[in-house]
DNA sequence: TATTCTCTTTATAAAATCTTTACATCCGAA
DNA sequence: TTCGGATGTAAAGATTTTATAAAGAGAATA
């Protein structure tokens, strides 16, 4: 198997030398970017299987770096941030980082949180099927099982399905998957969550009224097990 | 490695002698100053790994030059105080003391003291999973484990918990928390806090009548370790 | 046009959480 | 020891949040 490729944004060589170091001697290969116009068409290029990202870049907003960069881009970006900046991790986070680490960080905290997300890549691209219990998500095919018994899903409860599906383990606010789901202008709109989170329960649960898959946590959002 | 440097800022010169011997025996490198002045003067031309300071001075109130050097100095700040004065100790960390030791104090207390604050510096909760003995934090899906088990904790309820874990051996007050977790008008219903505190220990600690991991600090705050 | 399907909206019941009260317990000081 | 302040705990009440059914609105289809 070839060596896994890691791409590092970061304006500042110091931090770009040090992961380089850290990385390599960990076997991965390692491209480096200075700013987020580099990083985007290196990106392009020759896409890797895993993007760090500063997200305090100088030339444009890490922030909006990081929508472009999922706008077509759908394996793993880490974020880094400096201290204390939770609006930052919480935006970044919503806009489909895979995960962050605040500087300064331990190098092994850094390489775990590397493996895990590059092991989420694989269990995604090599099956488009999901299986989670008693459940099967096929994406390419756009079907879902229960108890191998096709479940018919609307167009909505199949996106809101998939999204959990895609972060599994992970409390998505509500906010979070309105914005998802039905776009920016209905954050507010918790109503319409309740109602399909409902309806997807009735399809998938043994017994929706002690959900399994779908849990709720209360005044925050939900978890998909 | 080289030796960590530690600032006294004290008055009494025999405290001095005393932090001096205890100090320099334990390989830490020791400035002293006599004055609040003095003090400011010496950590701004060379920042020590962490400041002792007796909140007792008599040139400037000691409340003061913790104020001052907060403006800058961003690592460890340890507060002596007289015995009986918590009010002072109160003031003292919401003001951003790092921890505090009422005199007389035992030398391996103070030494205990001072290795937790000066691994802090350093460490500072850089990671989005926090370990804490048997307990797991992770904020990047916000949840937390027990044993490897799951624990259901209500949003406040984990608010709180990782207000305590990012400040992990550090004394909270309750004002400090109240404003933290409720917000600026609740710095006084302290019961809410009692509340909550009891109701996290029940979830969290093997034993909540002997919790290991929120220690109480009477007529101060809380302590999580 | 009638039918079906899905989404939006409203209403209400149920559950979870938060707040408040009451009282027990602990601990240091007199 | 007794007292008083601080803390811990249980539980009732209030409030917020969530679940669910169902009616109404649109769009697609036959």
């Amino acid at each position: 198997m070839s060596k896994a490729e890691i791409l590092v944004i970061d304006d500042e060589p110091q931090i770009r030398k040090l992961l380089e170091i850290a990385l390599e001697s960990n076997d991965y290969k390692v491209m480096q970017a200075e700013t987020g116009k580099e990083g985007i068409v290196m990106a392009a290029n020759h896409p890797p299987d895993l993007i760090l990202l500063d997200i305090g870049l100088p030339d444009k907003s890490g922030h909006e770096l990081l929508k472009e960069l999922r706008a077509w881009y759908n394996k793993a970006i880490i974020v880094l941030s400096v201290q204390n900046s939770e609006a930052d991790i919480v935006t970044a986070l919503d806009n489909g980082a895979t995960d962050y680490l605040t500087k300064p960080f331990r190098t092994a905290e850094l390489l775990a949180r590397i493996r895990s997300a590059i092991r989420r890549n694989d269990v995604q691209a090599s099956n488009s099927v999901i299986v989670c219990g008693n459940l099967q998500i096929d994406f390419a095919a756009r079907t879902v099982k229960k108890d191998n018994e096709p479940v018919k899903l609307t167009s909505t409860e199949y996106n809101l399905l998939t999204l959990f599906a895609k972060n599994e383990g992970r409390v998505l606010t509500h906010q979070c998957i309105l914005k998802e789901i039905w776009g920016v202008g209905y954050q507010t709109e918790t109503q319409y969550l309740r109602v399909f989170v409902a309806a997807l329960r009735k399809k998938i649960e043994d017994n929706p009224n002690q959900p399994r898959h779908i849990i709720t946590e209360s005044g925050v959002g939900y978890r998909f097990v």
